[in-house]
DNA sequence: TATGAATGAGGGTTCATTCAT
DNA sequence: AATGAATGAACCCTCATTCAT
């Protein structure tokens, strides 16, 4: 079908979609301050600027529009490890790039992030079996991610790969859920940096006070800080 | 006066004792399977086999069941981070305390350990402002086990205490609720034990494959970090 | 049967009274306070220090319990009502005896004169035919004075009977309902006197300036004090 | 905009009054049948003959409701006190207006008088200090009318104004209450003439038999109070 | 498309009353 | 006589969803 035949039916569409895009943006805000339940319709609505009856011309009911939101993110991230997984890139940088998805969603769409965690990842409240299976795909993409480290000697095989999943996500998810929970922004770029590589940090070298670097340091001069750049 | 003169009133009274915690058991399981706020007065009556009204008696309302069910939680936790806190433990075991207390906790009661990362450590729905106050304080407590780690050289130093125990307690948290997201019950001490090292050892170690070490071994320099075979 | 040969049965059917007759009491306080559908049978109960089961030893129900009130009240009026109308009286000592009566239960029972009033001279909504019926009752024994009066040509005639009647009730009720509502106590017989004579003045006499009296002011140095003595 | 253009607006916009007003009778008559408490939202849906969520569209809750029938009495009464105060009346006249606006009302609107009577003038259970102000208020301006006619003289000042005005809306009321008791409507602009009359009348110049006057029209002399007739 | 009036199932809570002890 | 645990019908209110316009 011809756009210049068919102008307005393309700006008719355009317009759907806009409109959808006011209802999504709406009920991404409304969710993540009142949660899913407290959510009303109505309170989407007024957000969306639109009469509530609208929103059922956009979308069928309101799980629907919580799916739409669901399945937004989980496009997001299945793209992610999609190309991570396909890319030519070094397992290090593939889990830094599973955390920077991460901490830039949160910062270029805080409300998505914020609904994952609460309503999805940590709650078996909303959790269809359909949600479930998402959920079950997208550790198993990670749990990939981490076993083919082990494979390459890059992380360590005394513990199972799904154990090792488990907390590489886990500190990725607390540091936004609190974050979310002081409402606390990413303050730009940099912040950003730290954070990711501090995740990384302590995910690939661990916590504990790396004292072979305070030898390295006696011998060679290496400050603590350029420890760092190993992130 | 005397128990013997009065045996009625002991059992009334652990009568009273028994059917508020048969409510709370039913309240735990109910709130467990379907969330706070799907979780009808009803269905916990039903679960508890008592009629509708009999839960009022026991309980003001659903808030005050649910505050039940955390202060039992808050008060285990605090008392276990006071223990730690003022015994004779190094860094390590303190961790190892904290992380115990979650696993055993979610052994026998897996429904509170669910409740509380779902409905509170992840969730600003419920999260009234008296209740973010034991959220904090359990942070602050948990820091400063970190932060004592630090001073004693026992954990990296250029990341902020807060960070790590985000990081230390997202582990935790991540590890028990995929098992219950998996509906998976920790199968005997031994399998707490792995789990409880494994965390340990993500945290402490790091998940790096620790090629520094097998130099050092190969070289006879033992250091450190090669007592990771202790974790 | 003998008090003497069955001693305790006298003291057990007077301990039933007495408890009765708290009750009775607690009742009375506690719908005062709340009104008859707000007042709980529980308040009730512990208003009377006894548990609330007990109540129902005493009382049938919640209604009965009421009635309790109602009839103590109008036994009361009834048998003011009788000795009244047999007595030797003139019309304005009968009318100054129900305004009496009315004030003297309301120093000595204010609860049970605000029940009346507010729970049914003035509603219709605890309303039984069957309590209608004692209201119609005293209605018709009061108008029995007025109509005496005016037959007696004390009272005017070009007034129906039940149209004074109902003024008449209507001054005393009024002053008791306000001074109910301010929660005023009638501070010793001087401020009763003073008030019972108001009513009976205004309600007589009116409550215009009485230019009469100034010419018999100035022809008889009657004050305007002297003209009270008339009420 | 014109109402031309939006016929359908201005449709909509009387519609929804229109509704309101359906509620709000149906609020009226339910609340007079059965009082306040025991007139519930569903007999009131039903009354108006719509759903019962729908009530709820138009207010907020069973208080409101209330509150909008209250507010729609003390809007007509001081409406009434209003012009009467401002109004070149004397004082009789005055008393007249409050007397007729009283009796109108109750011809119009009887469930309106009665509500007021039995759920507020006479019952401390639905006494919000909010709503104690308004009645306060309604005395506070009726005993200025008195008050006024103390200092013309018109009114005998040997009793108190707050006490007349006790008297004088009691005898208003008490009519009032005891025809809404026995379900008497006022036949017709006679029998309103003949009531309003007689409560002026015996509040005015008294219940007593008037011989006073009656020697006077003898004499020949015309005192004012043989102006009676015209009341 | 767009509105918001209309519906009604269902939830939390109250409380009179019963009953086992 | 006394207790208070136990029951459950009813109430107020919410809100997702439908539908006439």
């Amino acid at each position: 079908m011809s756009v210049l035949l068919h102008p307005m039916r393309k700006n008719a569409a355009a317009a759907k979609k806009d409109k959808e895009a006011v209802i999504f943006r709406a009920a991404l805000k409304t969710i993540t301050e009142k949660g899913f339940h407290k959510a009303r319709m109505s309170d989407i609505a007024r957000e969306a600027g639109i009469s509530y009856g609208l929103v059922y011309h956009y979308f069928n009911n309101k799980e629907d529009l919580f799916d739409a939101i669901l399945n937004r993110w989980w496009d997001g991230l299945f793209g992610l490890l999609a190309d991570v997984s396909e890319g030519d890139y070094d397992v290090r940088q593939k889990l830094r790039h599973i955390i920077d998805y991460f901490l830039e969603t949160y910062q270029s769409e805080p409300e998505m992030v914020n609904i994952f965690i609460t309503e999805i990842s940590r709650s078996t409240t909303n959790l269809t079996s359909h949600r479930l299976d998402y959920f079950k795909k997208s550790m198993t993409l990670t749990e990939a991610v981490i076993a083919e480290g082990q494979k390459r000697k890059v992380l360590r095989t005394d513990i199972k790969a799904r154990y090792l999943t488990y907390m590489f996500l886990g500190a990725v998810e607390t540091f936004l859920s609190t974050m979310v929970l002081v409402d606390q922004k990413i303050k730009g770029d940099a912040q950003k940096e730290r954070i990711a590589k501090s995740i990384l940090k302590v995910f690939l070298n661990g916590a504990k006070e790396q004292k072979i670097n305070k030898k390295s340091e006696i011998r060679g001069r290496k400050s603590p800080v350029s420890d760092m750049k190993l992130c």
